[in-house]
RNA sequence: GCCGGAGUGGCGGAACGGCAGACGCGGCCGACUUAAAAUCGGCUGCCCGCAAGGGCGUGCAGGUUCGAGUCCUGCCUUCGGCACCA
């Protein structure tokens, strides 16, 4: 122990976080401490894995947040005799930086490397396990190179076409993100312009043909609430595709087919209406020649809205008549055929059957427009029923009325009934839709990988060549002020000579999304400098899936389901032998600025983690990130209560280094028995060890700080008595210490070598000891207090032996006179006794 | 609006359907100090009461149960996602 002389008092050392955790960092990078070795075949591998970061200008707590509780899990797993691979990297492309660039002219590649040089060191400073060897760079040409290969594989797949589709378009900037639209009113984020729908002709990946697959989590350990909205997202709907034609009449001849999706076929007879999305092929062919300006209108008009709009069920249903009808093919009748807003083009076949007596949309839209509303499905005795709503219940007794020959059939039967019907000539078949679309691939933007085709006008679009990969982005780029992508002036890249032919062609000017680096990094992190292929199979094999994934639940659907679809597409490609990414899943909260905005340079809330640091050091936020909450929860940041874990610090560094010191007060626990107080303190070590293991294993960490804390103040109260030093004392501080050192490195490390030290013991690192183990004996209850209650309400307390038999522990709870006081004398009618957790004497009759 | 979370003291939060409020912050009181800071300890859900004690309490309204923060139904508020933010 280290003191300095003060008069006849020794005064401790205090315990200085600045000084001492770069010393121990520097010390674990020379003794390679975190270094991974693939290769070591000897111990179980364990890949943990967390959600690198998006490089932003917002440096803040929020990826300590993300970090520290997955690292200290990584230490744990390593303390179980675990290879642990823990990597980290850089999701380096993203609009942040295009932004920055438009607006302030820096290099969207200076700006993100900048960040990225700041957040290393920021990770650095907070001690993590991470193998910087293994680090990734998303927009290094070492790393998107292989973006642009897998992209080629999957075009000669099929999962990769071209199609027609809308994009939020301001003429002078070209393609907005969302976040890029602003106001009521829909404007560009830069120029002001109002912002149009346009087609352009985009990359798209085909998802969908993984829909099925995707809605299968078996062998996956993932939360409930990320596979119902994962579930829901895919949105599988079972029903008939039914075929209506368009009635001739003065403007137009009829005939056309009008092919809806219905999940509700056996309502077809009460289809009084149809409706199509406004931007339906049909649309303008229908139209009446007057109706046409009011028809425009409303197709203009709801090309400006955006979907959630469009979806929104509670404002006023809009719509037009087009003038036209169609011909119901259950029993010829015409109906007139509208459009509406709220069926959309991208789902289904862009047209629906309105059934308003049984579906809450169609009711609603038929009752604003004064349309005919017919019953078609009623529980026995009811079909005179006057509707108030649409009528969607299912009970046993419903069946099919006013259905012609299908009449008094169940609703099941006569869907499978009136589907085989209409299939005989081919008006319906069977069929499954869902709400998952194919994923967009494509941007107009510069900062992202560049798809690797050229359109050339003899051959068409022509792959590049594997041997010419990577197709670099340009290193340098004039935005000119404008948000349009530069790629589209940039003639030295566009410009390329055909790979087939030689003809002059043009390269693809799009880059990726840059969700398609998150699709597969894990694969690239056990070889990210492999110059021959994208991933190293032999170590894939045997590391991959990820067995733990962290990260925000913010990615539910769109991350998470993008790397499964990546995962099963790479599978069918021969290129890895697994179905899923990630076994098990954990979602971790977000951390939100103090005034519950999420943190951003624009908002001026952000919390930067240097200065916390620069005061307490990074143990003590570790901590304290971990102590907050619950993880799964995120909440504002605030600073209050970090003190209390700086505290707590300051306790372990006492109990450990001055155990006979007595600077406590009236508090210190009587020792008059030193030896049972002893067996008390190991009793509550390993119990804690119990459930710190337990609570480390469940992401609990608030909880796992908190019994660390109890542990620490029970030693703090038993300071300077007779069992202080002993025994039972130093196991207790030595099981301390290593159920701390996963979540605060520092600390334990620097107490662990003067441990040593002062045992003439040779130095050891602290995170290369084992998980230590509880007795069972110890931990095991001896007695037990039970509470006893009255109807529910707590009158006394038995303190027995755990294995007092159930009808002595009944005879005692009614010999209590608190209980017999609350009974009335009366005997009980009932007896509830839960063996270890308590007696409840019902008095009342029930 | 739709899908998924979450609502518990002054605050962050704890609690296999079984003693609501662990642990921490803040507050009050005490020890140490000439004093303050730091440190150590005690008390601290609300209401009534000198006290013993009693009553009320987990967003709201119901329900199931011997017993509900926990399960069910319907609401309210709030956070995340809604396909070009990552």
């Amino acid at each position: 122990m280290t003191v300095t002389g003060s008069g006849d008092r020794t005064r401790l050392e205090r315990f200085d976080p600045t000084a001492i955790e770069p010393r121990w960092q520097a010390r674990w990078d020379e003794i390679g401490l975190y270094e991974t070795d693939l290769d070591d075949q000897s111990r179980p591998k364990s890949y943990i894995l967390t959600m690198y970061p998006y490089p932003s200008g917002d440096l803040h707590i929020g990826h300590w947040y993300i970090v520290t509780p997955t690292d200290a899990l990584a230490r744990f797993h390593r303390m179980h005799g675990e290879n642990v691979f823990f990597p980290i990297g850089f999701d380096a492309y993203g609009l942040p930086a295009e932004n920055a660039a438009i607006k302030n002219g820096i290099n969207p590649r200076d700006w993100t490397m900048q960040n990225i040089e700041h957040e290393r060191r920021q990770f650095r400073s907070m001690g993590a396990v991470f193998d910087w060897r293994y680090e990734i760079v998303t927009c290094d040409p070492e790393f998107y190179r292989w973006n642009q290969w897998l992209f080629l594989r999957f075009l000669e797949a099929g999962l990769a076409y071209r199609r027609m589709s809308p994009v939020d378009w301001c003429p002078n900037d070209g393609t907005l993100a969302r976040e890029q639209v602003e106001g009521a009113d829909r404007h560009c984020w830069r120029c002001g312009a109002p912002v149009e729908k346009r087609d352009l002709e985009q990359w798209y990946l085909r998802t969908t043909k993984y829909a099925d697959e995707l809605l299968d989590f078996t062998g996956i350990e993932w939360p409930e609430p990320i596979r119902l909205q994962q579930t829901n997202w895919i949105g599988r709907s079972e029903g008939a595709e039914v075929v209506f034609t368009t009635a001739p009449d003065d403007h137009q001849a009829g005939g056309d087919e009008l092919r809806v999706f219905t999940t509700r076929p056996d309502t077809l007879f009460g289809a009084t209406f149809m409706v199509l999305a406004p931007e339906h092929a049909l649309v303008a062919k229908l139209t009446a020649p007057g109706r046409r300006a009011e028809v425009d209108r409303y197709v203009t008009r709801a090309s400006a809205e955006t979907e959630i709009e469009r979806l929104s069920t509670d404002r006023e249903k809009t719509g037009v008549y087009l003038g036209a009808d169609a011909i119901n093919p259950v029993n010829g009748e015409r109906i007139p055929i509208w459009i509406a807003d709220y069926v959309l083009a991208g789902y289904g076949t862009g047209a629906i059957m309105a059934v308003p007596a049984h579906d809450e949309r169609d009711y609603t839209f038929a009752t604003r427009f004064g349309l005919p509303i017919r019953r078609v499905i009623a529980p026995a005795g009811a079909d005179d029923d006057a509707l108030d709503g649409a009528y969607i219940a299912h009970t046993p007794d419903e069946r099919l009325v006013n259905s012609g020959r299908f009449s008094g059939l169940t609703a099941p039967e006569g869907m499978r009934a009136i589907v085989a019907w209409l299939a005989e000539d081919g008006r319906a078949k069977p069929s499954v839709t869902y709400r998952l679309r194919d994923w967009l691939f494509s941007r107009q933007r510069y900062w992202g990988t560049p798809i690797p085709v050229i359109y050339c006008e003899r051959d068409g679009i022509v792959p590049v060549p594997d041997e010419d990969l990577p197709v670099r982005l340009p290193e340098t780029v004039d935005y000119g002020g404008r948000g349009e992508n530069p790629l589209n002036h940039d003639e030295a890249f566009l410009r390329i000579d055909c790979p087939r032919c030689g003809g002059p062609a043009r390269r693809e000017s799009d880059t990726m999304d840059t969700f398609v680096d998150s699709s597969w990094y894990w694969f690239r992190y056990l070889s990210p400098r492999k110059d021959d292929g994208p991933i190293d199979r032999p170590l894939v094999d045997r590391w991959t899936p990820v067995d733990q994934y962290t990260g925000g639940a913010e990615h539910a659907v769109m991350h998470l389901m993008y790397s499964r679809f990546w995962t099963k597409a790479m599978r069918d490609l021969g290129l890895v032998d697994q179905d899923e990414p990630f076994k098990r899943l954990f979602n971790q909260g977000q951390i939100l600025g103090a005034d519950g905005e999420r943190m951003s340079k624009s908002r001026g809330n952000v919390q930067d983690p240097d200065d916390l640091v620069a005061r307490y050091g990074a143990d003590t936020i570790r901590l304290f990130l971990m102590f907050m909450g619950p993880w799964d929860q995120g909440g504002p940041w605030s600073p209050t209560g970090i003190g209390g874990v700086a505290r707590f610090l300051n306790r372990v560094w006492t109990v450990v280094l001055d155990p006979h010191g007595s600077d406590a007060g009236s508090g210190a626990l009587p020792v008059s028995d030193p030896v049972a107080a002893a067996a008390e303190l190991r009793v509550v070590a390993h119990r804690t060890l119990r459930d710190v293991t337990a609570d480390y294993e469940s992401f609990h960490f608030n909880t796992m700080v908190a019994k660390l804390m109890e542990l620490t103040n029970r030693l703090m109260r038993f300071r300077g008595t007779a069992i202080a030093g002993g025994d039972a004392w130093d196991e207790a501080v030595r099981l301390l210490l290593l159920m701390l050192a996963p979540a605060a490195p520092h600390i334990t490390e620097e107490l662990w070598s003067r441990r040593l030290a002062a045992a003439s013991e040779a130095w050891r690192s602290i995170h290369r000891e084992s998980w230590p183990a509880w007795e069972a004996a110890l931990v095991a209850e001896q007695t037990v207090e039970l509470p006893v209650q009255v109807d529910g309400k707590v009158r006394d307390r038995l303190t027995v032996p755990a294995d007092t038999p159930a009808a002595e522990v009944e005879r005692l709870a009614l010999a209590s006179a608190k209980v017999q006081a609350a009974l009335g004398g009366k005997a009980p009618a009932k007896v509830i006794h839960v063996p270890g957790r308590l007696v409840n004497l019902v008095g009342r009759a029930p």
